[in-house]
DNA sequence: CAGTGGTCTAGACCACAAC
DNA sequence: TTGTGGTCTAGACCACTGA
């Protein structure tokens, strides 16, 4: 163990423990360099390690202070898809959701794991389209959402290049196409946020986000689109039942 | 925009665009000194943002190395809980998997956000029980598995608060003393992992664990038990159906 | 065993926000 | 106004590991 690191350990064990609970400081960066003897440096590396956890966050002209993590709000996915006069929706909570710009619509490589999903080679050339979804009175925005469509649907359906899609979006478009009923599998993973994403959701250091991604199929299984969706992971978590229906073995 | 930000910033962008691919290094610390005429702290800084970000991995005498992220393999939550000889499984994926420690068995206060789900007060008192999860053949541990059991529950059934509570484990002996059917309730978020989660799962920095806390209850509604499993969240990901079945209005 | 990243220091100046 | 954390430098030595 190296300095800094048995400095964190320290501190994170207070923390814990409850001796410098949350809202509070913990001792100024000089306090910690005199109590340990060292410089200031190994004092600013420990906290960026306890910053990293998002246990703490530097605030500063106050000190360094412990985070207060708020109790996660729960997301049903219900496995009922919900269709209003303004689109889809996968759940209730994000319903009330609004776009908080236009949506933006450009071509560019699809990520290495979307490839795979929408049957395209890494790399290739896609249309993108983001959106940026918050409450709309607070214009607080809530998730980042990123539709990814291989270029022969969108050649086919131009519409969907446009970053007005009409009524239902894009999926009410396929639909319409003779694509329908389209047909949608999720799965949910997390991961760092990019520095944009960390920007616009207002992510403190330390702060993964979940990301739900959901391929939309032709019912003859064609790959139509990917949406990958990110929320603040320590806002919000992702709830379902559990049917009991106990086998002997699976 | 800093100095460091500015470096990071270019380095991202020279990573993603594929000038440095998976796999291989980006200039030496010192190259990058000369090319951006800074010290070397600056770029250490720097590099130290893109491994929060999980992009790449500084390896010894051999250079920062840009990270491949491998596919996620997905863990499907069937809404359906296996009961084999070893007791309850809720996917398929992780009935491969042992115990590769006997399980440790604590008591302490309870994390902030469990307290709410077990119906006890923040801070309370209650029985920890701590299971490491793996493969059998390589031991690599694949999961952590964290019970959280409130006092009067281990009061009324001892044989919880021991190492080895026999064939079905806790559930089987809840409903063996009249506690079931038990129904269970999930929910998955994330959060950056603990060091010693990190050690444990050889967490590389930058990836967060995914979190899937499910709540276990008696048919009165009384809260039972409290499991917070968590998975590498860059290697795994939580997968289920959608069922489509649209409605005019939630 | 040489070269990479890792740790640590002392010192300087800056920038922001609470008072 | 001022005290806090933020940035940056120059320099020294260490430790691991792959060629």
């Amino acid at each position: 163990m190296t300095l800094w690191q048995d400095i964190a350990t320290t501190l994170r064990e207070e923390i814990v423990r409850g001796v410098y609970p949350p809202d509070s400081t913990i001792p100024k960066e000089t306090a910690l360099m005199a109590r340990h003897r060292v410089g200031r440096e190994t004092i600013r590396r420990a906290i960026a390690q306890l910053v990293a956890e998002g246990l703490v966050e530097p605030v500063r002209r106050r000190g360094t202070v412990v985070r207060n993590r708020p109790a996660r709000r729960r997301i049903t996915r219900s496995r009922q898809v919900y269709r209003d006069e303004i689109g889809y929706f996968f759940d209730h909570t994000a319903q009330g959701w609004r776009p908080l710009q236009t949506p933006t619509v450009s071509r560019g490589p699809v990520p290495y794991d979307v490839a795979s999903l929408l049957g395209v080679e890494p790399g290739a050339e896609v249309t993108i389209r983001d959106r940026v979804m918050g409450d709309p009175d607070t214009r607080q925005v809530k998730q980042l959402a990123t539709s990814y469509i291989p270029v022969e649907i969108v050649t086919q359906f131009p519409i969907l290049g446009q970053a007005n899609t009409g009524p239902g979006g894009i999926y009410d478009r396929l639909e319409e196409g003779g694509q329908g009923p389209i047909e949608w599998r999720e799965a949910i993973s997390a991961r760092m946020p990019t520095p944009t994403e960390a920007r616009l959701m207002r992510l403190p250091a330390g702060v993964p986000v979940l990301r739900i991604v959901r391929l939309a199929t032709s019912p003859s299984g064609r790959p139509l689109e990917v949406n990958e969706t990110r929320l603040n992971a320590e806002e919000w978590e992702v709830g379902y039942p559990i049917a009991r229906e106990v086998s002997a073995q699976a």
